[in-house]
DNA sequence: CGACTCGTACGATAGGCATCGTAGTACGGT
DNA sequence: ACCGTACTACGATGCCTATCGTACGAGTCG
């Protein structure tokens, strides 16, 4: 069966239209995630859970990962034993023209001028 | 003394080089600071607390008005018994491009979408 | 001075959350 | 069947925070 179905667990993820701005802003306040989100921007595509080299253990990391996916941040599905994350950039940018870019562009802007 | 000195009783602000993204990100993911923050940008110029008709206590109010000082989105200054507030506009433009009026445009689509 | 308004300070409370550790499940390969 | 890897679930912990109520300080006006 070559179809979909790329595994069993699925996860839940809001619908686009209800995607609340009060909750992107919660889930992009914590340096992790906005960190995560920052990563996951550029690299085009999709990235494993495990790509990311966090300074919190794996529990905390599944928790922001949880975090960015319910908020709308984030699309994510299992791949064999991997977890795939992906920005929601067509749905962000639908609902959000611009803010998304404007976020990226301010975190890389204080990354540079705080030495990050 | 014509000079500045408008009250005795000054208040802390972050300077411009303090203001920290995920700062702003977190003031404004309270849906009642995005509810101020919004009401302060649609007025030019400055507006009292006692202005805002806020469903929350005075005592409530006051705490967020001053999480908004402290994360640098707004500047207050005492003025006779008000307190006058106003958006730290060219701080954040200065700092962040595009992020201020990329959030409030969010902001507004999504009242309009949900009928706010 | 007194009365009134505006806003603050402080304590309490209840809920949220970032973090950890441990134990467990799902999948792929040998 | 077994093992290893990837991720999860659950409970605990300590901190943060949104909210309230009450009592108070600062300023204005009579």
């Amino acid at each position: 069966m070559p179809s979909p179905a790329v595994s069993s667990r699925d996860l839940p993820h809001p619908a686009s239209g209800e995607i609340r701005l009060e909750d992107v802003l919660h889930a992009l306040s914590d340096p992790m995630r906005l960190r995560i989100v920052r990563e996951l921007a550029g690299a085009q595509g999709e990235l494993s859970c495990s790509h990311f080299d966090l300074p919190v253990t794996k529990s905390t990391t599944t928790h922001h990962f949880r975090v960015l996916r319910e908020s709308g941040v984030i699309r994510q599905a299992y791949r064999g034993t991997a977890k795939m994350n992906g920005l929601r950039r067509g749905d962000l940018d639908e609902l959000f023209p611009g803010l998304l870019d404007a976020l990226l562009h301010a975190a890389a802007r204080q990354a540079a001028r705080l030495g990050g």
